[in-house]
DNA sequence: CTAGTGTATATAGTAACTATATACTCAAGC
DNA sequence: GCTTGAGTATATAGTTACTATATACACTAG
């Protein structure tokens, strides 16, 4: 065989079938993980066709999050039985990680509508509002804390979500209590919570009840925030309302879209009664 | 603020928090992705509770496969309306993505009926079955090739299933029409197929007419087949049927799971008429 | 027989970590 | 007040899976 023979591939050629640099191909001849069946005098290396076959199972377990180290131990321990047990594996795992897909397809989808809700408000208008029920998922009860206290139970908080898959892309908001507010306590809050727009069965949440709800904006970091309660307050004067028991507050700029701290957006949700 | 103000996390606990190593962390600040709110004068690192969310974008965009050095870009020009323009681009790719990953989750299944049903079989048993209708996709017309043609035709077939998406993970069979076997021309074959178990409307299939098959195993190379024909003829004459119009071949266990091909196997289902 | 393309080897570079070594700092216990 | 152990920082080297570059040889068409 001191030519080419027709019945085999090339390895630049071998390359442009599987989609990869040729380089790629020596790599994986070198760690032994997909040699050519021939290579002649020269050292030029000769593929069968049917090996493809091989380079997309290993591409597959590749794009699976298998390194080329385990892929190679498959390689040197195949059968039948190990492919199947392998696939079982596998399959599980891509299973896990469509899902994770799906849920970060939602969280982009959240993203998506909270920005474009965004941009259509003004930060500077005070309004009245009906707001519809809504699902939310709460942290424990985080009233009095120390700072540190305060930062384990958003630790905790977080932790949560990830375990039990409740991040939805939705911010992480707070709810104070009326009492909190009248007393003048603006760093202390009693809960945290996410939305959960479609909540997964079995755990514990919170239907937001609704109503009306005076919403304002504050732009600028969370420690001068009572002067724009203050602002909110004398509106609820002039409306002739009462302060609910609840107040909902939600980043909508935060430093995920903003590069200082006094751009930042929160979006105060007042309930109201009459 | 010469010592640990409780509102911060240092570099361990953040790590904690976001699930990766601290060394990670200090990586992110060297390349300037993700710093530290604080830094006080011996160089300890404090990260605000809230810095969490930026880190969770950063992650799901990584994820995303845009690498750190485009995260950055982004992070260096952030802005909602950026943001939202990010968040629409990157919705349409995880579509992609998760199309891409259903495709393999059907194919880790069609592997796994594979080898199930490999796993029961006696290769050395042949049979008379009805077979049901079933969906394939067609090469072009490969009669007659040289070897050079044959293997230009395969790796065009393989480029159709990739640009089309018709890559189900079944094995790629051929077939063979009467004609051939009767002039003895095992190297001749007529199309290369793939079944279709769900097929993807707008694409020229060719149903496989139902019908009696005489199934049959050769182990062992391609070029040896003409052997196991031999065998199947005569156990033709034994049933006393004959040839239908076309012979499918395909490969239940090749380069995939057998280290030599004197191993492989080959099912070979023969229309037969009585 | 030459030009142009393709191939092989060897080596260095890359991204995004990850590990290791060394030195400093801090919080808790005696 | 001192020690001890855990935590932190910097610097540097190593890792994986390529990717690029340089050099030399081979094959193919005109």
């Amino acid at each position: 065989m001191n030519k080419k023979n027709g019945k085999y591939l090339t390895t630049g050629e071998f390359a442009k079938l599987c989609k990869v640099n040729k380089q790629t191909l020596f790599y994986y001849d070198q760690i032994g993980l997909l040699s050519p069946v021939v290579k002649n005098e020269k050292g030029y290396r000769y593929y069968s066709i049917r090996q493809i076959e091989l380079f997309f199972v290993i591409d597959l377990l590749k794009e699976l999050g298998m390194s080329l180290n385990d892929i190679h131990h498959y390689t040197q321990h195949k059968s039948p039985e190990s492919f199947l047990s392998l696939m079982y594996q596998k399959k599980e795992e891509i299973v896990k990680k469509r899902q994770e897909i799906e849920m970060k397809e939602k969280m982009i989808e959240a993203k998506i509508a909270l920005m474009e809700e965004a941009s259509h408000l003004d930060f500077h208008q005070v309004t009245l509002e009906q707001l519809p029920e809504v699902t939310l998922y709460l942290s424990r009860n985080i009233e009095n804390l120390t700072d540190e206290e305060y930062v384990e139970a958003f630790s905790d908080f977080i932790n949560e979500l990830n375990v039990s898959q409740l991040d939805t892309g939705y911010p992480i908001g707070i709810i104070r209590k009326r009492q909190q507010l009248i007393k003048g306590e603006f760093t202390n809050y009693s809960y945290l919570y996410i939305e959960q727009p479609h909540p997964k069965e079995g755990y514990p949440y919170f239907k937001s009840v609704k109503g009306d709800f005076l919403i304002g904006y504050h732009i600028g970091e969370e420690k001068t925030i009572h002067k724009t309660y203050k602002r909110l307050f004398s509106e609820l004067d002039r409306f002739n309302l009462a302060l609910g028991e609840y107040v909902f507050e939600e980043y909508i700029y935060d430093t995920v879209v903003m590069n200082h701290n006094e751009q930042y957006v929160t979006k105060i949700m007042m309930q109201v009664v009459k």
